[in-house]
DNA sequence: CGTTCAATTGAAATGTATCAATGAAGGTGG
DNA sequence: CCACCTTCATTGATACATTTCAATTGAACG
C-alpha cells in the first residue's frame, strides 16, 4: 500500500503565518504495530550521549528536551537549557540522527506514552515508500524551522513578548495535537515549572512569573498557578 | 556504485565536544554532474516564500540566511535576524523542505558559487542509495543541532562569550571547509558586517564592536577592521 | 572632494538578573 | 493527623549588562 504522494500533507500549519507547527507525525507509520513505552513523570526517555536506537512519537503526555553545553571546555558551570517541549503526536530524538547519539535529555513532565520506531527499521521503510521518506524529511525540516524560530525569539524579543508567544504557541499545539480539531483552547494547564519556561525562553524564573502576572493585570490572561485562561488573544499577539 | 555504508562518516566533528560541525556535504553527490551557479555579493540565492526547487552546496564564497518574522500579525516592525552563515561545503535550503517553500533569504556575502541539487532528483537518489539517504538525514539532523545550539547561546551566554564563541566557530569551520586540512587558521577575514554578527548573536552592532575591542585589549585577538587574528584560543574558550 | 556606509567610542536610559523574603502545595514520617 | 521538609511561585529592592542615542573617524566610490 503505497501511501499518498502529496508532500507534507500531514503537516499542520498555523493560521497566522502558514508555517508548520511541530506536531507532525509519521502518519504512514500509524499502520505499523510499533511497540509503545510508558514513562513516569520526571523520568528520562533517553539521555544525552546514549546511542540512538529509536525515534519516538508522543502518544500521550508531555516531554521537555534539555541540552547541556560544556561551558567552553573547562570547569565553570556548564550551560544548560530546555530546548523544547513536546506534546501528543510530536516526534522526539531527531537531533541524534547526525551523530548516532542523542544530543539532549528527554524528560517526561507527566506520565506519558510514546511509540517506539527503531531507526534500523525506519530508514529501509523510507527507502521503500517515497511519501514516507518525504514525510520524515519534512518533519526534520520542520524541526529546523522550529529551532530557528526559537533562536529568533531569543535574539530579538523582550521578555513580555516571549512569554506571550509561548502561551500562544502552547495553545495552538494543544489544539493541533488533540484528536478532535477543537477551536483554540482557552484553558491551559501548563505541565512545566516556571523555571522550565524560563530556561526555554532564555529568562529567569522570576521574570517569567512577573510577565505572567503583568499579562494578568493587563487582562490578557487569567492566571491561577499553572492554570492559564487566555482571555484576549489579540492582546497577546499584538503587543 | 553503492557508496560506503558507514553512517555519518563524512561528518566532521569539533575537537572540543565531538559534535558535528555544519560543513557537512552530500559527498556521494560529488560524483554526479550537478550544475553550478554564480551569485554576486549582495544578491539572493533564494528568498523566503519562493517554492523550493533545489538544495545548494556552497562551492566557494559565503552566504548569510535571514529570517523575517511578522511581529505578531500586525503593523509593527517585523522581527528579522540572521539565522546562519554558510561557508564552503555547507548545504543551504534545508529549512524549506517542510513547507516546500524557502523559510528565509540566502544572501551572498561575497562572490560565491553553489552546486544546485534539484529536490526532485535528490529524493529518488536517496531511495536508491542507503548511505546517501542516511547522509541527507544526518545533514538535516546536524542543522537541527546547530540551530538548537544557537538558541542555547542566545538564551544563556553573555555578550562577550557570544562573540568569542562566534570567532572560534568561524575559525573551526574555515578549517573544516578548506580543501587542505590545515590547522586552525589564526588569520580570519570576516565577510560580514558587525550588524550581521550582532543580528546573528542577538546583540546590537555597537555591542559586538565593544566586545571585539575588549577581546583585543585583553590580548585574546588581534583586530584590524574585518581582519581578526586569534592570539589566545584558550582565553576565548575559557572565559 | 563630497557622499555613503561601516566601525568605534562615550554617556545615559532601560530591561532583566540577582538577592532576599514570604507563602502555598504536596509528600513523608513520627 | 500534624509537624516537617522540599519544591514551586510570587513579589520587592537593587545591581548590572546591554541598548539606545549621539558624535567621530575612516574607507570605498562615484
Amino acid at each position: 500500500m503505497e501511501p499518498s504522494i502529496d508532500p507534507g500533507a500531514s503537516l499542520r500549519r498555523t493560521a497566522r503565518d502558514g508555517a508548520p507547527t511541530l506536531n507532525v507525525r509519521l502518519s504512514d507509520a500509524d499502520a505499523i504495530p510499533f511497540p509503545t513505552r510508558t514513562v513516569e513523570r520526571g523520568d528520562a526517555l533517553y539521555c544525552a550521549g546514549e546511542p540512538l536506537r529509536s525515534l519516538y512519537t508522543v502518544q500521550s503526555g508531555c516531554f521537555k528536551t534539555v541540552a547541556t553545553y560544556p561551558s567552553a571546555d573547562d570547569d565553570s558551570a556548564p550551560h544548560t537549557q530546555v530546548t523544547g517541549f513536546h506534546f501528543a503526536n510530536e516526534t522526539l530524538g531527531l537531533d541524534g540522527v547526525c551523530t548516532n547519539r542523542h544530543e539532549s535529555d528527554a524528560v517526561a513532565l507527566e506520565p506519558s506514552v510514546v511509540r517506539i520506531m527503531p531507526v534500523g527499521i525506519l530508514e529501509p521503510l523510507c527507502r521503500e515508500y517515497a511519501s514516507m521518506q518525504h514525510e520524515l524529511l519534512a518533519i526534520m525540516s520542520a524541526e529546523i524551522v522550529r529551532a530557528s524560530r526559537l533562536a529568533l525569539m531569543l535574539g530579538t524579543m523582550p521578555a513580555r513578548e516571549r512569554v506571550a508567544a509561548f502561551l500562544l504557541d502552547f495553545s495552538e499545539r494543544l489544539e493541533a495535537g488533540a484528536a478532535s480539531p477543537a477551536e483554540h483552547p482557552a484553558e491551559l494547564i501548563l505541565p512545566m515549572t516556571r523555571a522550565d519556561i524560563g530556561s526555554y525562553l532564555g529568562l529567569e524564573l522570576e521574570t517569567v512569573s512577573r510577565m505572567l502576572s503583568k499579562l494578568q493585570r493587563e487582562g490578557a490572561i487569567g492566571l491561577n498557578g499553572r492554570q492559564v485562561r487566555i482571555v484576549d488573544r489579540a492582546m497577546l499577539a499584538h503587543h
